[in-house]
DNA sequence: TGCAATTGAATGAATACTCATTCATTTATT
DNA sequence: AATAAATGAATGAGTATTCATTCAATTGCA
């Protein structure tokens, strides 16, 4: 899947061990950019994090930049993993799956300050940066789709007139990233619980008769 | 008015241009944020952009964090004035002066790529540099507080019920932050006009009476 | 008013330091 | 034994900061 391997499809453990390695340094990226700061974020501060030497970053990901993509990547897989996961799990109706993608955002799976200091820290480099803002770019649209084609449903199931599904699916993900912001921003007043009912608020005020007023 | 001057309040040459330095250095740090980032923008970039020489940070801002803290603040305190006095030549009522706030907010003064940048540049950093911190929740407070008593009026005056101004206003907020945060990104996808019309939508499910459905 | 004396803004070469990257060597796996 | 992974000292490119020097503006004095 990862590579072709011409013999059985079994991998060996040296091969099994250079993933584990990267999603090590992976890891250990995503800590330091949370506790430091992208911009203070070094190979050192990442490797001792990781437990593991110096020169490690190079042979496993070829340069530092390289590094900061694959792990905006992994974050990026992970979350949308998690979203198709929320959705499968929640019950039948489009309107369920909305639900269950809110509930996910402020879930402390999702909503972890020190990942979410890492998603602003990229989005921060973004504009600088075309490979990042590629991967954000296509990220944001995927889940756009997803919550576009939730909110087309309820609206012609539910019989609702005169709304557009993409402005309230822009609206909701604006919303859900901007309350991301204050959470990080001031967490004091901002608890998840909170932002997760302004959610709510506004999908109760998009769709009265899918969603209750919190 | 800026310093004790026991002679006339006149300010002589001296004291203007080194105002005017300050500010150069300022915009020219927005400029190169803005352009290269907020990880690449070195003290050579900022000067060249500026025209002057490479000492001159350190001479009139001691430091280059210091330079980036009061470029922070400048913009802060730019905004807050821009919305001040959008608020002041605006209709007399709550929702008048809501609605200038939005439009404001999506205006091209306001909404300025390259200032976009700089913001997110700087709130991808706060986490781990607590002045920034300081500066942004400062602002954000100050920012919820005139529209939560915004709100506030209009759903007294309005006769508004089962709904809280902070709700409202804390979600108006996040919704903005996000919609800059989508323009940023995918300019292409999210027009100005656009992203207006998705929180007017959502000003006019709140308080049905005072926003029209766009 | 004219003429030093003084101030402090501005410059940019030199300095000191940080950090990504390399690579010769060691260690582990097959 | 052969191959690959891991190590970390050494390298050198890049960068913030310093500071001796220059020079325009201001002040004090006649």
């Amino acid at each position: 899947m990862k590579k072709d391997n011409k013999n059985t499809g079994a991998r060996g453990k040296r091969e099994k061990n250079k993933e584990l390695r990267r999603l090590q340094l992976i890891r250990a990226t995503i800590r330091s950019v949370a506790r430091r700061g992208f911009a203070e974020t070094t190979m050192a501060d990442v490797t001792r994090e990781a437990g593991l030497s110096l020169g490690l970053i190079n042979l496993h990901f070829k340069s530092k930049d390289r590094l900061m993509e694959e792990t905006l990547r992994h974050l990026s897989g992970e979350y949308e993993s998690a979203c198709f996961a929320a959705m499968a799990s929640a019950g039948p109706t489009a309107a369920d799956k909305l639900r269950a993608l809110v509930e996910l955002d402020f879930s402390p799976r999702v909503c972890d300050r020190r990942k979410l200091a890492v998603w602003f820290s990229f989005w921060g480099e973004a504009r600088s940066r075309p490979t990042y803002q590629q991967i954000c770019a296509r990220n944001d649209r995927r889940y756009e789709k997803i919550v576009t084609d939730l909110c087309q449903e309820i609206i012609e199931v539910g019989g609702y007139a005169g709304i557009r599904a993409a402005t309230v699916a822009n609206g909701l993900s604006a919303l859900v990233n901007g309350l991301w912001l204050d959470m990080l921003m001031t967490p004091d007043d901002m608890p998840p619980e909170n932002a997760r009912d302004i959610s709510v608020f506004y999908l109760s005020h998009a769709f009265p008769n899918h969603f209750a007023n919190p």
